[in-house]
RNA sequence: GUGAGUGUAGCUCAACUGGUCAGAGCACCGGACUGUGGCUCCGGUUGUUGGGGGUUCGAGUCCCCUCACUCACCCCA
């Protein structure tokens, strides 16, 4: 078979059986945020250009290079999201919810669109769960949060010894601008031995030089000043707080004076819950997330206090002890019949059956009955509920119990229509040793 | 955008330095079993060896180009 038409790159389908694990996982992260007291909130997956460029940062790799933009039929600039902070914000706003209610707490859940190689951990499509709450300003409110990505992954079965917290305070607009200045001084004493992307970075986004993973650099920066160093009195104050949160939590943390984000709207908290296993590879970040107040001021004017975090669900699955999320196994039946024998009265046992929460897969096919079974067998029926020619004259259909081995005396009985339920509910409970 | 690796049946993989090498297992279909599965046995189907070009008497095997996938850099969840 030729093959003229393949999903884009970067662009994965979701099959079964992992499909399953897929609802199962959703359906778990959902359970985890609201009883956390979190409401789930859609936005649409296409925004205006604008909003991104504005929300992420306009020096940003996202927004420079990685975000699928186009025009749409009316010439507006429009973009598959990049990342879900942006967009709830918007939403809030253009809804006033904060005018209603001063504090929320939102969660989503879908797909994320960036044009970046895919590679493990990463993709174009990929999926991310998040959660933002607004209008809480001190630091309890920063420390729950990372009990709430913390207590995830220990509800998903992922081992206190295969991840690590990180936290920094990156401080307000006010302390970043004497933390830069006495940062690009220190590089600046040494910035002839930097790599080639480091140069550049102490021009256009000195923060960064911090974050780079190149041996030598990080021994240049070994002393380069922390921008915990240089909080106001307001942001140092707020930092304890947070660490005072983490305590209360008993959530094991380092603080990571390297911790710088790369997107341009946190302010103060920053962290990041990373996976020491390499399970990951060097995508490892399985949660990153930070407080943000400052996005506001680009979308009504002022500060508003927000903090969120987001996780990748790819990344995710990489590392969860799947176990916990298997699907239940369910009653499952195989109703075979043909063309010939089956109608109308057949339809309405078939649905009595699913309504009772049984799984009835229903077989017309014209095969011989044997490769009806045989398919039976393999989709792990526990019974097949025959309705052939003998059935059809004789009113009654047979039921098969494959469960049982092929001697056993009880594996097979004829059993009227209205019965048949019942008889199916009540036989399901049997062990069989 | 940069670099490295891989590419053989639906799946997992064989085929020594180019010479019956186009195979095995699983899966699938059929039969033994007269509408009745699993176990066993028997039989059968499946590929333009990712695509194109070149070297050669001869290429899955060597060379070039291209495509795809994977990993890493970059960046990020």
């Amino acid at each position: 078979m030729d093959i003229r038409f393949k999903s884009i790159k970067g662009m994965n389908d979701i099959l079964p059986p992992e499909s399953n694990i897929w609802i199962n996982l959703e359906h778990l992260l959902r359970e985890h945020f609201f009883m956390a007291g979190f409401r789930e909130i859609r936005t649409p997956i296409l925004e205006y250009f604008e909003l991104f460029v504005r929300g992420i940062g306009e020096g940003t790799d996202i927004v420079e290079k990685e975000m699928y933009s186009f025009k749409d039929k009316d010439g507006e600039m429009i973009t598959l999201r990049p990342e879900g902070t942006a967009p709830v914000v918007r939403a809030i706003i253009e809804h006033n919810f904060l005018k209603h209610d001063g504090i929320c707490r939102f969660f989503y859940l879908g797909p994320m669109f960036r044009y970046e190689r895919p590679q493990k951990g990463r993709l174009r499509q990929f999926h991310q769960f998040g959660a933002e709450v607004f209008g809480i300003q001190d630091g309890s409110i920063d420390g729950e949060l990372i009990f709430l990505g913390v207590s995830l992954l220990n509800k998903l079965g992922v081992q206190e010894r295969d991840f690590i917290t990180k936290v920094n305070s990156l401080g307000c607009i006010e302390c970043r601008k004497g933390f830069r200045e006495s940062l690009v001084v220190f590089l600046n004493k040494s910035k002839d031995s930097f790599c080639d992307d480091c140069k550049r970075r102490i021009l256009t986004n000195p923060l960064r030089v911090l974050d780079c993973k190149n041996d030598s650099c990080r021994a240049l920066t070994q002393d380069a000043p922390c921008t915990v160093d240089y909080l106001c009195e307001g942001c140092s104050k707020h930092f304890d707080e947070v660490k005072r949160a983490l305590k209360c939590f008993e959530i094991k943390y380092e603080i990571d004076s390297r911790l710088v984000r790369g997107l341009d709207y946190y302010s103060r908290t920053t962290f990041e819950i990373q996976i020491t296993n390499n399970l990951l590879g060097s995508q490892n970040t399985v949660i990153a997330g930070g407080r943000y107040n400052s996005l506001f001021k680009d979308f009504v004017g002022e500060d508003y206090p927000a903090i969120g975090f987001a996780g990748g669900i790819e990344r995710l699955l990489e590392v969860i002890d799947k176990k916990l999320i298997e699907p239940k196994e369910k009653l499952r039946v195989s109703f075979m019949s043909d063309l010939a024998s089956f109608d109308v009265r057949d339809v309405l046992v078939v649905q009595k059956l699913r309504e009772a929460g049984i799984e009835v897969e229903v077989d017309l096919a014209t095969k011989s009955y044997k490769s009806k079974f045989k398919r039976a067998d393999r989709n792990q029926s526990t019974f097949a509920i025959i309705k052939g020619e003998d059935e059809k004259k004789g009113g009654y259909y047979t039921v098969k119990d494959l469960r049982l081995s092929i001697n056993s005396e009880d594996k097979q009985f004829r059993i009227k229509p209205e019965e048949l339920c019942n008889e199916i509910l009540r036989r399901k409970e049997i062990e069989w040793s």
